[in-house]
DNA sequence: CACCTCCTCAACCAATTGGTTGAATACGAC
DNA sequence: GTCGTATTCAACCAATTGGTTGAGGAGGTG
């Protein structure tokens, strides 16, 4: 699982991550604030962020004892890009079928009329 | 980690798991279809599936002993969604940091200007 | 210096994951 | 009914994960 991508991916799985995520878009946190929401103990948020971090999603620099926590917002654009590409193409791909589909019908449709006709004939 | 959203990012945590999703948005595929570019075996594949399929990325029919796999590409939307909305709140609130930043250094500069004026005088 | 705060490292543990093999099921063909 | 093909179920295994506790390390403050 050691491909960026693969690694985004787990990283954003867990609940608590994602969580911390949205905290971090209102402002850069240290561990210590970061952690005081949940009832883990503050070493399992700091695995977190090492997560987070090994994912790229989250820089840490130093500031006196306190390490404040930074989200990089851009990298998320990686993830929504591979994403968005099978989105769209699938997408595509089954409004091309449904064109396919909606001829078929039509022709169906023609010679459901045709035969009609060919009884009113009668 | 049993909530939609994190099923969903976990599904595609995985690089061969992400594969057999990149090969279904050109068409549904067999089991065996799907297994055959990677030599884990089958059951690993169908593993693979019954997690795909648990996080709603895929749905199976029954074609006499095969078992067609279908890309639900709708789904993939969820996650972009998530992911778009972090991604556009932290850039807009960078955005009006840089703005904050870029008055200060104005006035930075207006105030050196005024330094550079007052020194001119001399 | 001693002390307190913020945080990480290390060792451990239970649960989950991604893989295996072997047996079982479901279905069409002969 | 028997055979072959397509797929899943079950049991197992090693590695990873998310949590714990205990012991530091780094850096201000008395």
């Amino acid at each position: 699982m050691s491909d960026r991508l693969s690694r985004l991916f787990a990283a954003l799985a867990d609940p608590t991550r994602r969580d911390i995520v949205t905290r971090l878009v209102v402002g850069d946190a240290t561990v210590s604030e970061l952690a005081k929401p949940y009832d883990v103990s503050l070493q399992a948020v700091s695995k977190h962020l090492k997560v987070l971090e090994e994912a790229g999603l989250v820089s840490r620099s130093r500031e006196a004892q306190r390490r404040p926590v930074h989200l990089e917002a851009a990298v998320l654009a990686e993830m929504t890009s591979w994403i968005h590409r099978h989105q769209q193409a699938a997408e595509e791909r089954y409004r091309r079928l449904d064109a396919v589909l909606a001829v078929l019908d039509a022709d169906l449709d023609a010679d459901l009329d045709a035969d009609l006709d060919a009884d009113l004939d009668d």
